[in-house]
DNA sequence: TTGAAAGCGCTAACAA
DNA sequence: TTGTTAGCGCTTTCAA
């Protein structure tokens, strides 16, 4: 008879909240899960044990008889973990967390191991969870999309497989935010408006580039010249060169207006350009995006987009809990964004 | 006879790789735990079903046998999280659950409400969790440190309770970074050396002061003027101004160093003395704290200590796992950090 | 509205 | 070395 004269368990189980209050551990249950067929005697003898008891339920027997964990998964590429200090990545957590708070459900924050990315697969799919979050700025850490129909899933940021349209995700309008970044370069008078695009295998990188030639060709203007970076600091500073490669020293500048596509860049660009004797915002006028903590230290301060990563965070929760619960949420949300006025441009 | 032919479960169970390897439950639980005492062909026969079926177990109802959840928690304190952009917060999350990923523990993300802290700790006490990690700079959120006789416990970050030296804790030396940041500025020859502490309700604040003064005492040194901030930019750019406070504008600062509490404050505070036509380094070395992302970028950019924030976590996470593994890690652990050398000092 | 009883999938004595 | 068996603490039919 193994264990029948064991060490007490640590904490109180529901059969002695049971004992305790003189009815069934059934009705304890339905007391602890909230049933509304209980009578308020029986449910206030039922608290007053439980009280008395400092009672907690135990989440893994609830699961295990409930087939349900309640517990989410945030999902973090290994890639974007290893980026010193992705800015990024932290208010979104926080907003998930927070909504979570709310709630029953508890975050588990999983750093999706891309040696071997089946461990992650198996884990989503072993049981462990009720949904997942999937956050990312990178278009490979989409592998997940396919586990959309096995288990709820909502990606942070638009998935960039353009087949599976029946995902859910909760995104910022890069496009839209860009557009408002280059047309207000245009109503300050800038003609001639350059741009430092982003790694063209994420979304934001697209979107932003687009959205800037949009912005200018719908304003009549001939968009100027582009050229590329990585995101980091070090690749906006060579941009730069290369958008003044033309240029000889002491030519003004071939373009009067810039809109970069992170603050990253934008503070090696700018840097490349002062470098050069070329007065910001004076001879170029420059927008940056992400609003970066150092945004506002740089000299001179940065005009940017403002990204409310936290809200990201709080809503792709929300929308993971509405589809668990059943509901159907929109399948594209949409976080406004804010330009934010410096000294830059 | 509930549930006897109900649906099938979703993922295949031990009971069914049993039966499919021909032996009993116990003997897939022995080879999925890694038990040696099997033979080798058992081992073979059920590893061939394990792989055949995708098998993978159910931590729910594994901890509940076993009595261990293998999750731990990782606490964040609301306060920390409220702040806009804690850049020390995100690395070390990641550190954390970049140890955890190689273990078989799960990491479970709490934000600890502070309006009912009661929330957290009958989480904590509910047998949810192996072991917490506690994660903050603030003093007051120690509040944590008497559950420590009850689950294993580790902070980050010194816990300011003194009279608890009995948990467990990993840290940076604030005491001897500040050091080494103060000796730099005696090396390079300024001697009326001032500092920007930070709040001194934290660890944080009180080494780095501490550390400053005790660089400059033993070099045989006058202490220079001392003025508080509270850790943001603002506050640093109002620091600056107390220190130069008695001189008139033209007149030389009355101090050749300065040593800051973080980057952040020192970001203000080297805006404050440019606008009063001070020259960094010239004027003023200037060395900072943290080596934010955007002490790189600053004019001149930022001397300062770089803090390896993910080691952090990474050691807490190993502290706490060998804790639970009955193991008798050292109670202080001490991360090193390392003097950043750029353009203000 | 309440209680009895049968598991949820697994581990861990114990016996063989 | 392997199998048998009794739970881990809870939910959930089903009957009463």
């Amino acid at each position: 008879m193994p264990g029948a004269s064991g060490t007490p368990p640590r904490t109180p189980t529901l059969e002695m909240v049971a004992a305790a209050a003189g009815v069934s551990r059934a009705t304890v249950s339905r007391v602890v899960n909230g049933s509304t067929s209980v009578t308020p005697e029986i449910l206030q003898a039922v608290n007053d044990a439980i009280a008395l008891l400092d009672y907690v339920p135990n989440r893994m027997a609830r699961s295990l008889a409930s087939r349900r964990t309640d517990v989410i998964a945030l999902i973090v590429p290994e890639s974007t973990s290893t980026v010193f200090a992705d800015p990024f990545f932290a208010p979104v957590v926080r907003g998930v967390a927070r909504t979570l708070g709310e709630t029953d459900y508890t975050l588990n924050l999983l750093i999706a191991s891309e040696s071997r990315p089946e461990k992650t697969r198996r884990y989503l799919l072993g049981g462990n969870v009720d949904g997942a979050l999937v956050v990312s700025h990178h278009a490979e850490d989409h592998s997940y999309v396919g586990l959309g129909s096995a288990l709820p899933i909502v990606f942070g940021g638009r998935p960039v497989n353009p087949d599976v349209s029946d995902s859910y995700y909760v995104d910022v309008d890069n496009r839209a935010s860009a557009r408002t970044a280059t047309e207000y370069l245009v109503s300050i008078g800038r003609r001639r408006i350059a741009t430092i695009a982003g790694r063209q295998d994420m979304p934001a990188g697209l979107d932003r580039l687009e959205g800037w030639r949009s912005a200018l060709t719908d304003a009549g203007l001939e968009p100027g010249p582009v050229a590329y970076g990585a995101f980091t600091q070090a690749s906006g500073a060579e941009a730069a060169e290369q958008l003044l490669a033309h240029a000889d020293a002491g030519t003004p500048p071939p373009f009067d207006g810039l809109f970069v596509a992170n603050d990253q860049m934008a503070a090696g660009a700018v840097q490349a350009l002062q470098a050069r004797g070329i007065r910001i915002p004076l001879d170029v006028a420059v927008v940056g995006y992400d609003d970066d903590t150092f945004a506002s230290s740089l000299t001179p301060p940065l005009t940017t987009i403002h990204q409310p990563s936290a809200d990201l965070g709080a809503g792709m929760a929300d929308v993971l809990v509405r589809l668990i619960a059943g509901e159907s949420p929109p399948r594209r949300t949409i976080i406004p964004t804010r330009l934010v006025l410096r000294g830059s441009a």
